[in-house]
DNA sequence: ATTAATCTACGATAATTATCGTACGACAAA
DNA sequence: TTTGTCGTACGATAATTATCGTAGATTAAT
C-alpha cells in the first residue's frame, strides 16, 4: 500500500496548500501563477486528478470547492532528500548540507539553532 | 539555451556515470540493476536518448561503447535543492539542514566540519 | 567453421503527464 | 428574464517517459 508519489506539477500544488492552508482552485491557481504560465483549467484538472489519486480531499458543499491536502510533506520529505543525496551529492548528506549552508544566505538565529542541533547530537555520541 | 533538467531514470544513470566515472552500459546497467529491476535494452535505450538530448557522449571507437556524462552534478544541484527546499520544506534550507543532520546519522568528523563552516559564515557577518 | 555470447540499433508501444477547449449549471446583476 | 460571471466536469490530445523485443553485427570460444 505505498503512496506513489506526487509528479512534479502536483508537486507545485502540494506546496501551495501546504503553505496556505485549504484552499479553492482560483486561490492555488494564483499562486501557481506566479511561478509559472498555466491555464486556470489544467491547474483544475490537476487538483481532480490528484483528488483521484488520494492525495486531495475536497469539500463540494459549495458551489466553490475547496481542496486540502491529504499526504503531508514530512510523508515525502525522506525519499527526495534521499534522491538528491544519492544523485547530485554522490550519497553524502554532509555535501548536501555544507551545499545549502553556503549558498543561501544563512541569518545569524539559523547558524545557532544548527550549532545547538550539532551540539546534541555530539552528546549523544 | 537552457539545458533540459533529466528525468528520474536518467539521474539514476548520471549518478552512476558520476560516481564511477565513463563506463559502458553493461556496467552502468550492473549498478542499476542493484537499486531495481530493469531489462538491459532499457538501459541501454536510455542512455542512448540521453546521448541524443546531449546528457552523455560516448566514444563508439571499439565494440562496446563507453559512455560519459557531459552534464555535471553541479550543474543541476541548485535547482533540484531548490525544488525541495520550496516544496516539502516550506522555502526553508534551515528545515532542510535540521532534517538531514537529525535524520542520517552524522560522523563526528563531520559534525566537525560542519561547525567549522558555521564559525567561518560567522565570520564574514 | 560453427556456435555461443555480447553489443548496438531501433521500432513499437504502454504508461504517465501535462494542457486545453468546450459544455453546461448556478447565480447574480441589469 | 436575459446576460455575464464563475465554477465544475470531462473528453481529447499532445508530449514525455519508460520499457521491451527483435534483428543483426562482432567477437570469442570450441
Amino acid at each position: 500500500m505505498t503512496m506513489k508519489k506526487p509528479t512534479d506539477a502536483e508537486l507545485d500544488i502540494l506546496a501551495v496548500l501546504w503553505q496556505n492552508g485549504s484552499s479553492s482552485v482560483r486561490e492555488v491557481h494564483a499562486a501557481l501563477s506566479e511561478q509559472r504560465d498555466v491555464v486556470y483549467t489544467t491547474t483544475l484538472k490537476t487538483m481532480q486528478v490528484m483528488t483521484e489519486k488520494g492525495f486531495l480531499k475536497r469539500d463540494t458543499s459549495r458551489k466553490t470547492h475547496i481542496y486540502q491536502a491529504v499526504i503531508e510533506a514530512e510523508m515525502i520529505r525522506e525519499d527526495m532528500v534521499d534522491k538528491v543525496v544519492n544523485t547530485v551529492f554522490a550519497g553524502s548528506p554532509l555535501k548536501l548540507v555544507l551545499h545549502a549552508l553556503g549558498s543561501k544566505s544563512t541569518s545569524a538565529e539559523d547558524l545557532d539553532q544548527i550549532k545547538k542541533m550539532i551540539e546534541n547530537l555530539e552528546k549523544e555520541q
